[in-house]
DNA sequence: ATGTGTGAACATTTTCACAGCG
DNA sequence: CGCTGTGAAAATGTTCACACAT
C-alpha cells in the first residue's frame, strides 16, 4: 500500500472502518445542507444531529479522518465538505452506466443524487430493441450490444444492475469482462464475481422484511401470537412457487398506534458479500 | 422434518441479533429457490453459497432460531422456509401505503418481490392532483387527501415513502399520526420520528458514494492522487447548490481492466437509526 | 469555558474449531 | 463419517469520559 504519507494528523495511517465509510455520504449530505445555508461552522453535537447519529460516534469517524476540527469551536463546514468528499473519491468524476431502464432504472437515471455528487450517468443500457433510440432524463437509451464499448469509450468503472434477476448475473458478467470493478446490484441474486470486484447491493423487499420482523415484535409483546413451534408436520407448509408461504392473517388484531414495549431503534442493516448462483422468485420491474 | 425438538431446543429465548434479523431474508431468497426446484434439503455449506455468506455465520444465525438441521444430513428445505418465514412475521399479511408515486414510486408498485412475500400494496399515494384517478401496478392512484383513511381502512402500518426529500418529513408526520410504526425511506433525508416507530432508509446515492470510495482505493494504491491535505484556504471549494462539491477529473489515470493490490471482498455497509432534521440537495424522481 | 480528539470500557458480530448427534 | 450446534477467541464497532487545545 503506497502509504507514503509519513506524516499525518494522528490517524488516518491506513483503513477508515467500514462502518466509518458508509457514514461518510451522510455526514456529507448534511454538511452540504449547511454549506447551502452559508452556516460556517458546526459542533459535533450540531452535525451528529443533523446526519442522525451520536454526537461522540461522529467525533470518532472524523478522528480517523484526521483532526480537522478546532476544539472549543467545532468544524469549518467548507473544509469539511471538501475533506469528506476527497476521502469519499468525489472530487473526481465517476462515469456510472445503468443496465436495466425499466421503472427504476428510470427512476434512477433520474435521480438528482446520482448527478449532484460526481457521478455521471455514461449511458442508460437496455436489452429490450423496443427501448433503444427512447430518452430517458435526457440520455437515449442504448441496447446491450453496445454496452462493452461504452465502458470503454468513457472508462467506466461502475456499474448499475437495474434489470430482472434473471438477467443479472449475465449483466454482472459482461460488466466485469468490460473492466468494471464496482457494481450496485438492485436485482435480488447474489451475484458472483472476481476477486477485486465489489458488490453492493439494494434490495427493497429484505428492508420490509426486516421492517416486518420489528413489526411482529412490537404487535406480539403481549397477545402471544402464533402457536409456538411449528404447527406440526411440517414439511407441507406450502410448495407452491412464488407464492406467500402460509396463511393470510391480514396482520395481527391490534389497532394501530403505538406499542407496548419500545423495540425502537433498532434500525441497522448490512449488505453481503458476493457469492455464487442465486436466482430467485420475484422478478424486477425491467 | 418434524425433528423430536425438546421444545425450545436451546436458544431462540429472546432477541435474534439485528446483524442475524437482516441476513433472514438472504437465507429465505435462497431457501425458496430451492424450494421451487423440488431439492429436500441443504447442507450449511450450500446455502451459505447460495445466499453469498460464510457456513459459520449461517449456523450461527440458525442457532438463535433454534436447532432446525438434522446433523449428518443439513436441513429440511421446506420446514426452513417456513420457520424463517414465521419468524420474520410473513406468515401474516402486511398491508403496505406507497407514498410517492414518481419513477421509483411506480417501480416499487411493479415490485414482484412485494407481493410474494406476504406484501400486498394497499394503496399508492400521490400529492399531485394529476396523478390521482391514474393506474400503476394495476392499482388507482388516491390523492395524499385520503392517506388517512386509507391507512385506517385497511389497517396499515407499514409506509413507503418515495417522494422528493422535501416532502418526506410532512408525509412522515402524518403517516405515524395516522398509526404507521415502521417506515421505509428512499428520500434522502433523515427523518425523525418518536419513539416505537422503525425507519430504515434506502439511499441510492449513498450506496455508490461507499463504491467510489472502494473504487478510489483500488486506483490509488500506487499512483498517489490528489495532493496531501487540502488545496488551503478552504471555504471555498464549491457553494454551488446541488452541484458537483469540486474539480472534475474524469476518473483517474489509469486504464479500465483490473488493478494492482486487491481490495477485494470490502462490501458491507450499515443503515444509520433514526435521527431529526435533514434537509438535502439532491431530488428524486417523485 | 467549550467542544474536540482519543484511550479505554463495553457491546456486537464474525470466525474458529470441535464435541457430539444421527 | 458428516454436518450441525455452539462455546470461546478474535475482530469490529460503539459509548464513555476526560485531558487538553483554543
Amino acid at each position: 500500500m503506497a502509504t507514503g504519507r509519513t506524516h499525518r494528523p494522528a490517524n488516518r495511517s491506513r483503513g477508515i472502518p467500514e462502518a466509518t465509510v458508509a457514514r461518510l455520504p451522510l455526514y456529507l449530505r448534511a454538511l452540504t445542507a449547511l454549506s447551502e445555508r452559508s452556516v460556517p461552522t458546526v459542533s459535533s453535537e450540531e452535525l451528529a444531529t443533523a446526519a442522525g447519529v451520536n454526537s461522540a460516534k461522529l467525533r470518532k469517524d472524523f478522528s480517523y479522518l484526521g483532526s480537522y476540527g478546532t476544539r472549543g469551536v467545532g468544524y469549518d463546514v467548507e473544509y469539511l465538505v471538501y475533506q469528506i468528499s476527497r476521502e469519499l473519491g468525489l472530487t473526481q468524476d465517476w462515469p456510472v452506466v445503468i443496465v436495466g431502464i425499466g421503472n427504476l432504472g428510470a427512476a434512477l437515471a433520474n435521480y438528482g443524487g446520482f448527478a449532484s455528487r460526481g457521478f455521471r450517468v455514461a449511458s442508460l443500457i437496455d436489452a429490450d430493441p423496443e427501448m433503444a433510440g427512447k430518452v430517458v432524463a435526457g440520455i437515449e437509451v442504448q441496447h446491450s450490444d453496445g454496452l462493452e464499448q461504452v465502458i470503454e469509450d468513457n472508462d467506466v468503472s461502475i456499474g448499475v444492475i437495474a434489470t430482472p434477476a434473471a438477467s443479472a448475473q449475465p449483466v454482472c458478467d459482461r460488466l466485469v469482462a468490460a473492466g468494471i470493478t464496482s457494481i450496485l446490484n438492485f436485482a435480488p441474486t447474489v451475484l458472483s464475481v472476481p476477486d477485486g470486484v465489489d458488490v453492493r447491493k439494494v434490495d427493497l423487499s429484505i428492508e420490509l422484511q426486516i421492517l416486518a420482523f420489528h413489526e411482529q415484535r412490537k404487535a406480539g409483546e403481549l397477545s402471544d401470537e402464533d402457536a409456538e413451534e411449528l404447527p406440526q408436520g411440517a414439511g407441507e407448509v406450502t410448495a407452491s412457487p412464488v407464492a406467500p408461504p402460509a396463511a393470510s392473517v391480514t396482520k395481527r388484531g391490534s389497532g394501530s398506534g403505538k406499542s407496548p414495549a419500545g423495540a425502537s431503534g433498532g434500525t441497522s442493516g448490512r449488505n453481503g458479500e458476493p457469492g455464487s448462483d442465486g436466482d430467485v422468485p420475484a422478478v424486477m420491474p425491467a
